[in-house]
DNA sequence: ATGATGCCTGACCGATCGGTCAGCCCTGAC
DNA sequence: GTCAGGGCTGACCGATCGGTCAGGCATCAT
C-alpha cells in the first residue's frame, strides 16, 4: 500500500493512455485519492514521476540490447530471443506505448531520449546484416505491438461484438507474428 | 498561400509530432507567421482545426473500407489491396499517426470516433475468416507503418550513421512486409 | 514530555491554456 | 464617398497548469 508506487502505477497507466502532457498531476492524485502537494511530496516534477514510472523498463531492455549486441547476430537464436521479448512487451505495454508512441513529443525527458536510442541500436542490430528492409520489420513488430497492447483494449469497448482476447492467445499471436516478421524463411521455424 | 489551408498543414504536423494536447494554438501561430487570434478566426476552436486537419483522409478511409466491406472478403485482390492501401498510409501519415497513437486520449472528438470504429470495422474484415490472429496481424501492419512513416524521421538523428530511406524504398518494403502479414501463404506471391 | 521524521495538506504563485470581443486595415462594389 | 466584408490583431477573460511553502498530524525513540 505503497503511496509512491501506486503513484508510480497511475501515472504509468494514464501517461500512456491520455498522454503525458494530457495528463495533470491533479488528476493523477485524485485517482490516487491524494492531493496534488502530496503528489509533488513523493516525486519532486511531473518528470521525475515519468522517469520513475518507465525507467525500470528502459533499464530492463538496455540490458537485453547490449546482451545482444555483446553476442552478435550470427550466435542469435531468433525464436528464443522472440519468444523473450514478447514477454517483455507484454509486461511493460504501457512503458513501451508511452517511449515509442510519445518519444517525439518527449525527447527532452532524458529517460526517453535513452530509450529511443535503444530502439534505433536495436534496429540497426537487425538490419545490419540485410537490407533497410529488416530495420523496418523490427520497428513494425515492436510499435505494431505496442499499439495492439494497449489500443486494443479501447477496441472490444468499439467493437463490441469482438471476442476479448485470452491473455494466453495474444502472447501465442504475438510470437507467431513477430517469427514471420523477424526470422528469415531460411531458418526452420 | 491561403492562410486556412497553411494552418490546417502546420496544425497537422504538430499534432502528429508533438501530440494534440501539447500542442498550443499560440505555437500553431507562431509557426504560421500569424497570431493566435488569426487561428481563432480561420477555425472555430483547436478541436475544429483538428478535425479539418484529419478529416478527409478519414472520409478516404471511409470510402476504402465500405468498397472493402461490400465486396466482401473473398472477392479481394489483397495484394491490389495491399499498394493501394500503403499509398493511402504513405500520403496521410500523419493523419494516421494521430487517430492511432492518439485515438484514446482523443475517443470525445467526434473525427477521431470515426477514425477509430472505422480501424475496427477494418481489423474485423481481415480477421472474420480466420482467428483472431488475423486481426491482429493487421492492427500491427496499420500501427507499425504509422510509426515508421512518422516517428522514424527522428531515427535518422538519433542513428545518424543510418542511410536516409528513399521514398521508392519506402514504398516497396512497407508493400514487401505488409504483404508478409496480409497475403496467406496459399496465395502466390 | 519532547523532539525528530514521514506523510500529507490547503493556500498561493506566475505562466499558459483555449476562447471572446471590439476594432483596425484593406479592397472592391455601388 | 461610403459602405460591406474578409483578414487580422491586441487586450482581456476564467480556468488550469506545474510548482512552492508553511504547517498540521500522526508515530516513535529518547
Amino acid at each position: 500500500m505503497s503511496s509512491s508506487a501506486d503513484l508510480r502505477r497511475i501515472a504509468l497507466a494514464e501517461f500512456s493512455r491520455a498522454g503525458y502532457s494530457a495528463t495533470s498531476l491533479q488528476r493523477i492524485a485524485e485517482l490516487a485519492g491524494l492531493s496534488k502537494s502530496s503528489v509533488l511530496y513523493h516525486y519532486a516534477s511531473k518528470e521525475a514521476l515519468l522517469e520513475a514510472a518507465i525507467g525500470p523498463a528502459i533499464d530492463r531492455l538496455e540490458g537485453l540490447v547490449d546482451g545482444l549486441l555483446e553476442r552478435g547476430l550470427e550466435a542469435l537464436d531468433r525464436r528464443a530471443f522472440i519468444v523473450d521479448f514478447v514477454d517483455f512487451l507484454l509486461e511493460h505495454r504501457n512503458e513501451l506505448h508511452i517511449f515509442i508512441n510519445q518519444g517525439r513529443a518527449l525527447v527532452d525527458v532524458p529517460v526517453v531520449r535513452r530509450a529511443n536510442r535503444l530502439v534505433a541500436r536495436l534496429a540497426e542490430f537487425f538490419g545490419e546484416a540485410a537490407s533497410v528492409q529488416d530495420s523496418m520489420r523490427f520497428g513494425m513488430a515492436l510499435a505494431g505491438s505496442a499499439y495492439m497492447l494497449t489500443v486494443a483494449e479501447t477496441f472490444d469497448e468499439v467493437a463490441a461484438t469482438r471476442t476479448v482476447l485470452q491473455p494466453d492467445e495474444t502472447r501465442d499471436a504475438l510470437v507467431a507474428i513477430m517469427t514471420e516478421l523477424l526470422v528469415p524463411a531460411s531458418v526452420p521455424r
